[in-house]
DNA sequence: ATGCCATTCAAACGTTTGTTTGATTATTTT
DNA sequence: AAAATAATCAAACAAACGTTTGAATGGCAT
């Protein structure tokens, strides 16, 4: 699918700069990072092969700008949810676990346009093996992961912070693996699944991270 | 770390060939398989840059050898293990979940070198983002991936296709994603991990996975 | 209109990449 | 020992890459 030909002159305010980080966000997202060239991008955004140059000085700045793009309100919402949790009402452990997994469904749905781009971007994010984006992330992510493991060991006074940090990256990879191949899923499904919605792997998802959580 | 410099003759019995699976494994465990180019592989496996291409035709091929290497022992020990599973003794679906991951630690231990490479190498093998990799991967999940449906509707009759699709997704996903971040989980520990031993996290891993398994 | 600043543009640069070539060396076969 | 096959080697190749350059173009204040 062809990014959108709404044949805008790109010289207009200055649009170039966020047409960058549209296209190459799509690019990256079902091609990774190190495959996608600047000239594909720029070819599509329609805008000069220097302007990435120009306006990120580097492919490397420009891949840090999409990720830091995604992945920081992601962040945010998360310490926002997070900090809003009332321990002493019922079931925190599930709100930890909405908290953390509900703002990457949710940006999804936001900025969606019919398909699951940035499901598959923001899971190439946060389960990258790449330095140039693990090191974005691994820069906003500790503060995250402590966060994390502190609510864990406050709702569970029992659970040790060790148990804790494990459970979180189990929640990570589980959230970030499914996210990525849910087309996958779907084609194996056989139209099981609901297509338009991702409420069903959700709920799934949810009910599997609680009992995992719970665990001795 | 420099590869062995047991400065072997590489002209020596075919040796070239292996040398080249085994340093590429190293490299592109820690770099992923881009960024590594032949020219680095062959200079640290001191062959020359040609044989690459003299031996397994392209680049493409290399990696495909090298992730075929290390993934099929994997798939075929764990429908090995799950073979041999009786649904009629105890904790069936605890031995499902050992039939996945074992043969995934069981791997590194084999061929570890005192670091962990291999968990790097073979994680990345499991949750890659690569085309290329992630080709030679769905050529053989499928199969692996029906049969541990299978065994786990077996195990708990209750569960439907789809939510054992899923659960095996999240399996597949905590294992990848904790095992490539095992070196910064143990960072993030300080210390308070052995760092010596994989077993606090499979034992954790195990037991998260094994509530997850039995969630509604 | 004029000068100023930001932006865009086509073109070229230098590097690195995977790959190929043709000669040379080693190993095996006859 | 001679011929044939296999493997290694230095060197070059063409293509793709990120980046840089300097001129051209736009809007905007003076």
């Amino acid at each position: 699918m062809i990014a959108n030909e709404v044949s805008l002159d790109s010289r207009a305010a200055g649009l170039t700069k966020e047409r960058l980080l549209v296209v190459a966000g799509e690019l990256f997202a079902d091609r990774g990072f190190d495959s996608v060239s600047l000239r594909t991008i720029t070819d599509r955004a329609n805008v000069n092969l220097a302007s990435v140059n120009y306006h990120f000085g580097s492919k490397e700045e420009l891949i840090g700008a999409v990720v830091d793009d995604i992945v920081r309100p992601v962040n945010e919402k998360r310490l926002s949810l997070l900090s809003h949790i009332d321990y002493t009402k019922q079931d925190p452990i599930r709100k930890i676990i909405h908290a953390f997994i509900d703002p990457v469904f949710d940006i999804s749905d936001s900025e969606n346009d019919g398909d699951n781009k940035y499901y598959k971007l923001i899971s190439r994010c946060i389960a990258s093996r790449d330095e140039r984006v693990s090191s974005i992330i691994i820069k906003q992510f500790p503060e995250v992961l402590a966060h994390f493991v502190r609510a864990l060991t406050k709702a569970m006074p029992s659970m040790d912070s060790n148990s804790a940090h494990l459970k979180i990256m189990f929640m990570a990879g589980a959230l970030a693996h499914s996210l990525f191949h849910y087309e996958n899923l779907l084609l194996i499904s056989e139209g099981r699944f609901d297509l338009n919605s991702t409420e069903v792997l959700k709920s799934e998802l949810v009910s599997f991270l609680l009992m995992g959580m719970n665990a001795s």
